[in-house]
DNA sequence: GTCTATAAAGGGATAGAC
DNA sequence: GTCTATCCCTTTATAGAC
């Protein structure tokens, strides 16, 4: 009975100790990239003493790669978790690029993740590999199966053009959100979605 | 006669001492980042001592902040330095977008300050508005100065288009350089570049 | 398994000699 | 103006108690 009671209490703020310690660990690298946290800062956060979090994780690099690999793994399946929708493409392409923008400039952790990635690049060159892997390969090849199989948009190279579709709206991300460029170069998501829009009828268009 | 041979000799393999320390401070703070960076290692690879660095600036954030607003002033001029070009337009864009993509793949200097300021711009958020002001935004005006002065690509909003080119070139190059994913997603410039140049002549073509 | 305490090294910043 | 030597704090990582 005792012992039922102790696991209650244990359970009532966190799941075991290891996804505890992660949940630090994403909170402090996050806001301070690799070398900016102290592993003092990560047992703090997640409410455990440094020498737990030496028990779980190997070393600071070891935690790093663990937590990010479970990040990057896990921030997919949100603009295209469902199967790509069906319906007009130009409505469904719009739908897509609304949605993505939406959600990027809302998730605060999506924004940190793309600092901590790119600014930690040059130091984790097969991190880097793998949050490309699973997270900008997936969007990528799914947006040019998308763009493949509607054979009325007249388009030569699926891949290439997913991939400018894709950078625009990364990109614009980047400097508006990541790089608080909104007031430096001000302008409404409909402005870009609408331009890009523009482009796929045009060129469906101008290619009959 | 013995004063000039000194100041021959100082001069031999630097400037003076700030131009130096600059030097140092650009080799580690773009290799490291900012807290993977330490003040003794930017002094080592100054060549001078760490008093010195501290005696000519306030203190490691001033050094860091101070050199990359001198890196991110210096970064613009490469692909648009001389005024932008005159003739066809497909045939200057399509000039203008493999130039610049050449440039950010070959020059590591470039990768390794995005690396920087977006892993930094968390930390120092008025940092990456001058980037954005001194780099960003002067490359996407230019570039929407152009496409609105040539009413036969029958643009309707140039800035936008502006920022799709830039986005596609920029993150192609985020992607490709600055994440390693050459071989996760392989893809030539020139399909990129096609298919960019065929979008704004079909739409110039459907639009008419 | 988890904690406290501590060892060992590194880092920011400065005092004082020259 | 520049250097050497040093202060003091933080950091990584572990030993040992419970």
């Amino acid at each position: 009975m005792a012992r039922i009671k102790v696991d209650e209490v244990e359970k009532e703020n966190s799941l075991d100790k290891v996804e505890q310690i992660l949940q630090g660990a994403m909170q402090e690298f996050l806001k301070n990239g690799y070398a900016g946290t102290s592993m003092d800062k990560v047992a703090v956060a997640a409410g455990v003493s440094k020498a737990t979090v030496y028990s779980h994780f190997q070393d600071k690099e070891g935690l790093f790669k663990v937590l990010v690999e479970k990040l990057a793994g896990k921030k997919f399946n949100s603009i295209f978790g469902t199967q790509p929708p069906e319906g007009d493409p130009t409505i469904v392409l719009r739908q897509l690029a609304t949605k993505a923008l939406e959600l990027m400039a809302i998730d605060q952790e999506h924004s940190a993740l793309m600092r901590v990635i790119i600014g930690e690049s040059g130091r984790f060159p097969e991190l880097a590999q793998i949050c490309v892997r699973a997270m900008i390969k997936p969007v990528v090849e799914t947006l040019t199966q998308y763009l493949a199989s509607h054979p009325e948009l007249k388009i030569n190279d699926p891949e290439a053009l997913a991939r400018i579709l894709v950078g625009s709206l990364v990109h614009f991300h980047i400097v508006q959100d990541v790089l608080h460029g909104k007031d430096i170069l001000p302008m409404e998501s409909d402005r870009l979605i609408n331009t890009m829009t523009n482009l796929i009828i045009n060129n469906a268009q101008a290619s009959s």
